[in-house]
DNA sequence: GTCTATATTTCGATAGAC
DNA sequence: GTCTATCGAAATATAGAC
């Protein structure tokens, strides 16, 4: 998941680096805390300036959502038949920590934000394609051909996941990935293995 | 944890309505997007009584920061010496969960609102105590003296059971709380037993 | 305690020059 | 592609009557 374009820095479109920066600033002060006047001075040009990249604010965080939606999409691709995405799910998990450590701060927004992009979630579900992710993820869970526990156990290694990495740029900061990696593989192995689901 | 003192349903206080009223809608638009008319309509008054209640909307945001804090006392309590907090961290944790479900709406109000919060907490960090629980928090998961296995399966733990508990509402909307709780004990004790820690 | 104004401010968004 | 200037909307907060 998430081999990330890591364009040569001073190479990003300028599209490109205003989202970088809202992303900063939507983890400082939260997404309608922010205005696009403090997006474009942090970046040395005017509001209108922003204006031509993007329609309006709401654009911005939907192209966030697509930059999660993206990177989301291949770690999460057996998401399709629900049937088998339990016997699955410790090997989806597995491909996603990677890339939630990659992007972190990307996550880090979505986290400090999830009212922010419900809300862009209600204004497209008037519209058009229903891809969405995070429904496909609740009907997963719903599902009750698979045991309970076994579905709250998914549930909470997701948690686990996030958690921990989340906590990778503060109280873990100085812990090398690789080894933050190793122990949260251990910790869904002892969550999610057959010994544990066989209880 | 949290006995809830409950009150009969008519017998709150007018603050008491509006914040559990600001709770519903800061679940649904989230803070910044809930303006006080909305409140006040919803309660049937206007939105100048509301301001008789409460000074502005931050205090508003304070009052149920206040609630959260007060059910999360109990249960965090041993989070003052951080050596033994390792240890204990099973048992704060099970202390937690029952709490977590008895007042699921307002910790998903949390959840969906971080940005908010945090803000409010940098105001107050200009100004008087500092028994900042997130802190405590940091510092506990932050301490080498314990593990870092140990401290990521903390981390981790507390991510699953928030994680589980909002689910309650949702995909596991049918499980009764008593099953859930067991299940989530349960998973605890995979991920931070004895066994699991000597790996 | 609750109401009807109203003051004040800020922000998203647009128009049009360069 | 970026600027200045401005519009219009909405929300917080206040004043003062009842």
């Amino acid at each position: 998941m998430a081999p990330k374009p890591a364009a040569p820095p001073d190479e990003r479109t300028t599209r490109e680096r205003i989202l970088d920066i809202a992303i900063e600033l939507f983890i400082e002060k939260g997404y309608d805390k922010t205005s696009l006047r403090e997006i474009a001075e942090r970046l040395g040009f005017s509001k209108a300036a922003v204006y031509y990249h993007f329609a309006s604010k709401d654009d911005i965080l939907l192209a966030l959502h697509l930059r999660l939606h993206d990177l989301l999409r291949e770690a999460l691709a057996g998401l399709g038949e629900p049937d088998a995405t339990a016997d699955m799910w410790p090997l989806l998990l597995d491909g996603l920590i990677e890339g939630l450590i990659a992007n972190r701060q990307l996550f880090v927004m979505h986290e400090r934000n999830r009212a922010a992009f419900e809300q862009l979630h209600d204004k497209r579900h008037h519209e058009g394609d229903h891809e969405d992710l995070e429904g496909q993820l609740r009907g997963v869970l719903a599902d009750h051909t698979v045991p309970l526990p076994t579905r709250v156990r998914m549930a909470c290694s997701l948690g686990a996941v996030i958690s921990g990495v989340m906590m990778a740029g503060d109280a873990f900061a100085d812990v090398p990935s690789a080894e933050l990696v190793a122990i949260l593989r251990g910790a869904m192995n002892d969550l999610l293995g057959a010994a544990a689901l066989a209880r």
